[in-house]
Order: structure tokens, then sequence, then C-alpha cells
DNA sequence: GCAAAAGTGTTGGAGATACACCCATGA
DNA sequence: TCATGGGTGTATCTCCAACACTTTTGC
């Protein structure tokens, strides 16, 4: 018996292991992911598949989905964080892998410069309406997306789909479009002015025949809280 | 630049990948941790370290984890969650290794058997006192009592470390040793009552010279619950 | 002056907290 | 009868949900 547990833990299998990367952004009233066409695809149908790629051997997995954003769709500096390990042997059709996905927030004042240039063949689409994507990556979407939505609830991490400054409608419309309903807007703001994680930079943005709105800033840019 | 993203994700690298599962249970009033010598360290000073294997090529890593800890500690038909995967590249001495870590859950009734039998090299260890571990796994078990103090609040999960049937102050003490404090027991009692996630045997337990207590049950074994 | 979004308070109910004593048993 | 853990209720407070009108601006 410990001939076998010494025997299975000392031989050391190889396996590909890749990234890959939930982009989410909020426009138009709609969670947005970021996709592009898988490039290893046949030509004719080339799917749409997530942001990602192998991990180097010398590479820190952060670091690795980090990267490979940034060369595919010119994506940096933005909230990044580890999601979940999808390893079923049959989830790639040609060999084994593996894939650490991430997940990453980009505020709306990127959104316009993101696909456009370098990089073509990528773009935003509504999570609400995603088709079929390569492999399991719808999975790992509805995953992350479940995974924004709980932390929604606990967390300050609305902050990071955001822009340095913005006015409360916006952050109301940042988690409608996420829970996906309509919430009470003076029940909304004495919540997030409660939590006490932003204040009024004295500033107004006036943006059409209406009332001005104040901005605010987050206090603590790029950190994430936690409520009690 | 298409070349340069064309090149990386179609470079299929390999490495080593490896599960490693932090076995909790609550003994003695306090958490406890499965450990083994780690075998592949020299002879004279054998690190404690968290049961964990190598994921083979053909296998689904949520069964590697399975099958690894059957194999080194006997343990069987647990709760097991994936928890976190790291990567740091120089997290291993001699060659890049990243682990896909898990947490699993044994019930009091099983804990006395494990270690005793076969595994001679494993052993259950409090851990509000661990001292040095293999690697970064002092960091991995961190994570995964973080991660259990969280779900406490907010699941039953609970229930999956303990019996069949149990009492509430048994229930009670699984909390106090996991949260590291005392609660109020008739509040206690309330709030687990409310959930109607158990239900009274109608049996009790003789113990000592004192009032038995009623036994429960959890309804859906197995199985964790959300709570809203 | 009108359309359109910004901004603002009060009330009621549910759920959490604080808190202390009696009960059943074995020795 | 006593020591030990099992079992129970009430009052208070805090937090959340429901709900409608006034303000400021551009046209």
């Amino acid at each position: 018996m410990e001939t076998l547990t010494e025997l299975r833990s000392t031989k050391p299998w190889l396996l590909h292991v890749s990234t890959d990367i939930v982009v989410f952004a909020v426009a138009e009233g709609q969670l947005q992911v970021l996709l592009r066409e898988h490039p290893s695809a046949a030509v004719p149908a080339r799917p749409l598949a997530l942001p990602g790629g192998y991990v180097s051997p010398v590479e820190h997995l952060d670091r690795s989905a980090q990267v490979t954003l940034a060369r595919q769709t010119g994506v940096t500096d933005v909230y990044l964080e580890q999601l979940y390990t999808f390893g079923r042997p049959d989830r790639h059709p040609r060999s084994r892998v593996i894939t650490v996905a991430y997940y990453a927030l980009v505020p709306p004042d990127r959104v316009a410069q993101i696909g456009a240039e370098r990089h073509r063949r990528v773009g935003w689409f509504a999570v609400p309406q995603l088709s079929e994507l390569y492999l399991d990556h719808a999975e790992i979407v509805r995953l992350a997306r479940a995974r924004l939505v709980a932390k929604l609830d606990y967390s300050t991490i609305a902050f990071q789909l955001l822009s340095k400054t913005f006015t409360l409608s916006e952050l109301q419309r940042i988690y409608e479009a996420i829970l996906g309903g309509t919430l009470d807007k003076r029940n909304f703001r004495k919540r997030i002015l409660a939590m006490n994680y932003i204040e009024d930079t004295g500033e107004q943005r006036r943006h059409g025949s209406h009332r001005p709105a104040r901005l605010y800033r987050y206090k603590s840019p790029g950190k994430v809280h936690y409520l009690k």
C-alpha cells in the first residue's frame, strides 16, 4: 500500500496548463464580456473564446493571466482575480489541458478603446445574450458571473467597474446590470454612503437637460474591501 | 503583434500539476488538519505536509484529489471542494509544480480510525498550534481555514463535520472551534432551528451524569445549502 | 414650462442581540 | 443532594424594505 502511495506521488507527469480570462465590463446597461475568435480552430467556423494561453514554465500563474490578457486584448492594469481551475480530462479535444480561469473588471472609460486598434479579433458581447462558446468557456463565464454577483453583496468590488470619478446613478446601473433587476434609489444610496468607502469630490457632471450629478471618488482605488 | 499572440497561445508547454488536500475535522474543541511526513524529503528532517500527489494525464482534477486522499490517508466519501490553485514558479525547489488545492471535511466518528491502521505516517494536528509545514502548505491551510470560516456564515457546511445524528451542543462546538470564540446558546439554537435544515430524530444521547441531549439529523446529508 | 434625471426622509417589520434560570440525569 | 451539561423566553435594538415628491438643468 505504501509502495502505491510512493509510486503515485513521485511520478511527475507533465500536463498542459493554460489561463483563460473572463473580462467583464458594464456598458449599455448590460454586463459585457470580452471575447475573441479562437485562432486555432478551423477557418470557416471560428468559435468565440475567452482570451487565454498556455502558461510557461517560469511564469507565475497570475502573471501569465496578466500577460496573456495584455497581448491578446491590450487590457492592462485591471482588477484580476483567480476564479477556478477546470480540469476535466476531455475538456480539450486534442490533448489534456487544465485551465486556471481568472476574471478581470474593466472600467467604462476604457471599454471603447479595447478591441479597436491592433486587436481586431476582439470584441464585447452582452452576457445575457451569449451564444455558444469555445469548449467549456460558457461555463467559465457563468461561474465568473456567479462569483461577481455574490461579491457585489459583501464587498466593494463594483468600484472596479467604474472610472476614477462617478455618479451614484452610474454606480447603481453597475449593480442593476450585474444583478439583472432594478434597485430602489433611496435605499441604494443610503447603503452605499453608509459603507463610507466613497467621498464627494465637490465636482459635478452635467450630461443633458436635467439636474447635474455629484461626482464621487472611491477612497481606496484598486483595493477591494469586504463588508463586516 | 498578432504573431506574438499566436506564438504564445499555440506553444503548449508542459508542467507538473499536483493536488494537495487540506483535510479538516473538529476534535477536542479544536479545528484539526490531517498531515503526513513528506516522503520525498531527506530522511533526518521530514517536514509535515498536506496529503497530495501528481495529477495523471487522464484524471479529472477532483478525482485526482479524491484518489490521492484515499491512498495516502484512507479517507473516502467526504465533502471535498476545490480551494485555489497555487502557481508561484519557485514554490517547489526542484521543478515547477502547480498545485490545485482542495479541502475536505471529516465527521468526528471517523477521526479516530484515520491515521491508525495502514497509514502510519499520517496524523491530526490542531490548526491553531501548527508549526512550519512543507513548502507553502501553511499558506494553503490558512486559506482553507479562511474559506471555512466564511462559509460557516452563509451555508450549511458545518454539518459535513458532524456524524449522521448529533446534538445541538455538538454543532455549537463545531462553530466555536472554527470561529475561535464562544456563542450564545439560546441565540445559536434559535438560528439553527429557524434554518429548518435539521430535524429531531426523537432519539436521545445520554453521556454522563446530566440530562440527556436530543439527537438531530441533517435533512440533506452530503449536500450544502446556501442561505439566501 | 416641460421633460428628464438628481436628490432626499420616514415608518414598520423582521431578525439579531443581550441576558438568567430551570431540567434531567448519574454518582 | 449536587454537579453537570441540556434546554428554554422576552425585551430591545438595529437594519432593511417600502414608498413619492421636490430640485435643477437644457431646450
